[in-house]
DNA sequence: CACTCCAATGAATCTGACTCATGGATTGGA
DNA sequence: TCCAATCCATGAGTCAGATTCATTGGAGTG
């Protein structure tokens, strides 16, 4: 069976011309490749080399060994360092998990960033869970969770990066738009356009309307944030978002924010990693480049 | 540093999905595998492995070491096998040096045979030599010489495997055709057509004319074999080859071979090999194919 | 002929790969 | 829920084989 010192050794004595200069190369004694050469001879049943005067010339199963070694060398110590990358945490795939729809417009912000800083970095970003985005955390599918809304369980940590305001969108044209502030019941004889989840999941529902037992005319579900936000400026229907995601839209569309009650509803994106195992250094780095952003917005 | 046990490590424990079953494939220890995958993973810094339950899942880093062993121990395997060939003599080259040019087209009888009965083994061909055949044989540019004029030296054999008469080539027109033998005197009139080679070299001039003081009228040289004989049969001069060599081109040309002198002229075609050293498995072959040929013909 | 350079070899040593014995964790079934 | 089975981890001890040391012998060189 060759092995990669036998390789070794072809590729050394091949390059240094001899026994003794190869054997010092690879920091052994002139014995040491002598014996190892011998043994690998009589394993393999032919000799590689054959002494020529006082030097040594390959036979021709020998010049066939020495051109697979230095064929196949190089794809070895590629793999060196490659694991060298992946230990050293310049390498690796950074899978995300997102919870929020809205959620996503922020995380291309750091994306962004994070690719730059991290050129051997891949980033998988997935948004469907068969049980849920702590359970994809635990099952080692994704690395980082982003989420609105942390749930605490054993071997999960959360941290808190951006701090934001959930705020109605309703049209220009709208009388809502006038308004300080929403009360429920302003809600009562409009169309609410949410994204298509469980109202458990829908703050304007969980912490608006079902404390103050109101519900919107009809609710709709789009999936689309561009199209929801057309069909708000077109006076369709009024939408919850959060206000820096507004922000961004209402230099191109008729569109206005007002805030949810006297005091808003405030949310928190979560990053939720395991605390169970070391994260990678990229894992740490971008939870950094997260909390930067979330602080300078 | 990546070692070849650790990829076949990786490739089995991939194939049987524990690695009990893979110690057990690999003749060892389930405690071995698992000292020697802890100190690989110890030393290239990053786990391969993570318990998943109670069985194993890759890392990121060990997909990539999976990937790389199914690539790479496909090729060191492939390595064994040729090194097999070359240590069973399947495989090889045999070179083959020539020091006669007639020689070269017996030789093509040998080497077709060779060629069927070796399949792994490649036949080169050398008639080109700066300090003789068996100084080729000597310096291993060559393993087996042909000549008919073997030169005893240490280390150098011998071994005759054709028997043939040196003979003259007249046009059916040429008088001499009409000859039992030819005598040294009747060249003198005669244009003489050899290969280009040393006079030393030509038992024409060696065994026949020299010792009887004679000598052709003209004396020219050519290269090709088919040539020359057109030369002759076109009765522009005369040439010596082998009886056999005359034979298989008489049907196509007006030629014929006379005896040179009363008992002709007798040659003997000869392999020499290295003494020194154990000959491959297809250089004895040849060297038996060689003797077979020369007995039937 | 002395000297240098290089490889081969036998004996001694020492590293590290492997085994043995055992424990802990997980899983499936009674 | 408990038991048995399965799988991996770990520490201690063993042993083969890789390496070194010391020496020899052959082949060029001046």
């Amino acid at each position: 069976m060759i092995e990669r010192t036998h390789l070794r050794i072809l590729r050394e004595i091949q390059r240094r011309g001899s026994l003794t200069a190869a054997a010092e190369a690879l920091n052994l004694t002139q014995s040491a490749l002598s014996h190892t050469v011998k043994k690998l001879e009589r394993q393999i049943g032919t000799s590689l080399w054959r002494k020529e005067g006082r030097s040594l010339e390959l036979t021709e199963a020998g010049r066939y060994l020495r051109q697979e070694a230095f064929r196949l060398l190089p794809q070895l110590e590629r793999i060196d360092e490659v694991l060298e990358q992946f230990a050293s945490g310049e390498k690796g795939t950074l899978r995300i998990g997102m919870e929020c729809h809205p959620c996503y417009q922020w995380l291309l912000k750091v994306v962004e960033p994070f690719l730059s800083r991290w050129p051997g970095v891949e980033v998988d970003v997935r948004q469907e869970f068969q049980f849920g985005g702590v359970a994809a955390l635990f099952n080692h599918d994704i690395d980082i969770l982003v989420t609105p809304d942390p749930i605490c369980k054993k071997g999960i940590q959360f941290e808190p990066v951006f701090l934001y305001e959930q705020v109605l969108v309703v049209s220009q044209d709208n009388p809502l738009a006038e308004l300080a502030y929403i009360e429920p019941r302003h809600l009562l004889d409009q169309t609410l356009y949410t994204y298509p989840v469980a109202i458990e999941r829908l703050d304007i529902y969980q912490q608006f309307l079902l404390p103050a037992q109101c519900s919107p005319r009809k609710h709709k579900t789009i999936e689309a944030t561009e199209i929801m936000l057309q069909m708000v400026a077109t006076n369709r229907g009024v939408a919850t978002l959060p206000q820096w995601l507004v922000d961004e839209y209402s230099t191109r569309l008729p569109i206005v924010a007002v805030r949810l009650g006297t005091g808003g509803i405030a949310k928190h994106i979560h990053l939720g990693t395991r605390s169970t195992e070391v994260p990678s250094k990229y894992a740490v780095g971008f939870q950094n480049l997260a909390l930067k952003i979330g602080e300078t917005a």
